[in-house]
DNA sequence: CAGCGAACAGACAGGTCTGTCTGATGTCAA
DNA sequence: TTGACATCAGACAGACCTGTCTGTTCGCTG
């Protein structure tokens, strides 16, 4: 029938893909549920990414923008290195207990693909290179000798909590990470 | 034919999943592929383990109990709280090392199966709140009033450089942790 | 108004998944 | 020796998986 606009159909099967996959893990969902909570057949979905593997890339890269989005609105809203690495924080415990504590998108992803060469390997690599990029240039502002060793013990400290509060269905782990970031500084 | 003893077709199974599920992931292996690794008919496999899930479950509480040997070798071979804990962190980085870091069993558990109330979960809690229970016994003994907190910041540091190892595929994540957990003393 | 392209509806192929069943064959204990 | 039991071998059911294909219908653009 062709109902809606061409060139919807991408973006209503991405979202429908993210809520599905974060939620219930890659592999545990299909290409038909996907396509159905789209409200889009199968051929719009093959049509516009080509396979479930590149639909699985797409939607970690989309995950990825959102979150850079989050990573620019903490650069506006906050002036200081400090202030900006520890609202990382906030925004991290955010995003994870907004959903019930299913963790971190690209952690779960990394856990379902184990090659790492593996394209889905390769945007994870991307999106934890660029949060480690954002917190070393924040911390080179303020102690620019301890900057490095600083920025991956953050690292370290950030997915900890992002694991251990799902293990515990808490954002606990959060405070504790917080906490110790806080005498890191 | 029944050409082997009974009663070794589950530690077959048991033996054949572990390597399988670990390296691959739960869901990407069936249990045709298990019982084919084993040398074992499927029948066996479902006569010991029940179903794909019970089989999980044992393989999980099977790493538990290997990773509470680990332990008690700790425990052997240090007396003061200081080394032990340090010591599990070299056994934690080693066994992840060894195979290619693949990352932890239980977290990797995690991500595939969402629902908290899967028993998969449950072994999963029980196996880092016995973790993490160690680690407070531990520090008790050396600094009584600090030892919570303490036990809770080094299980971050351990979670992290679990994952973090895993996706740079590289330990020294883990020489981060360490360097930091002895700073923290 | 004509035509191109995108999406629709739905069947289809070929494979894999979990789980069950039947009947034969071997081991061990009483 | 005999009976119970575990395992073997392999077919089978029913569901789900990814991916493709045919023919139709609609919207937008020139």
């Amino acid at each position: 029938m062709g109902r809606t606009r061409p060139g919807d159909a991408g973006a209503k099967v991405l979202k429908a893909a993210s809520a599905l996959f974060y939620r219930d893990g890659i592999h545990a969902v299909g290409v038909d549920t996907v396509a159905a909570e789209a409200g889009v057949t199968k051929a719009a979905l093959y049509g516009n990414f080509g396979s479930k593997s590149g639909l699985v890339v797409a939607y970690l890269r989309e995950r990825d923008r959102r979150w850079q989005a989050e990573i620019d609105r903490i650069t506006a809203a906050h002036a200081g290195p400090r202030e900006r690495v520890l609202a990382v924080f906030d925004a991290y415990e955010a995003w994870l207990s907004a959903d019930g504590y299913r963790g971190c998108a690209f952690l779960n992803a990394t856990s379902e693909f184990p090659d790492p060469a593996d394209p889905v390997r390769e945007v994870v690599r991307h999106h934890k290179t660029a949060l480690h990029g954002y917190l070393l240039a924040q911390l080179r502002r303020g102690e620019p000798q301890r900057a490095g060793v600083l920025a991956d013990e953050l690292m370290l400290l950030l997915e900890g909590a992002a694991v251990t509060s799902v293990v515990a269905q808490s954002a606990q782990p959060f405070h504790t990470a917080k906490r110790l970031a806080r005498t890191l500084f």
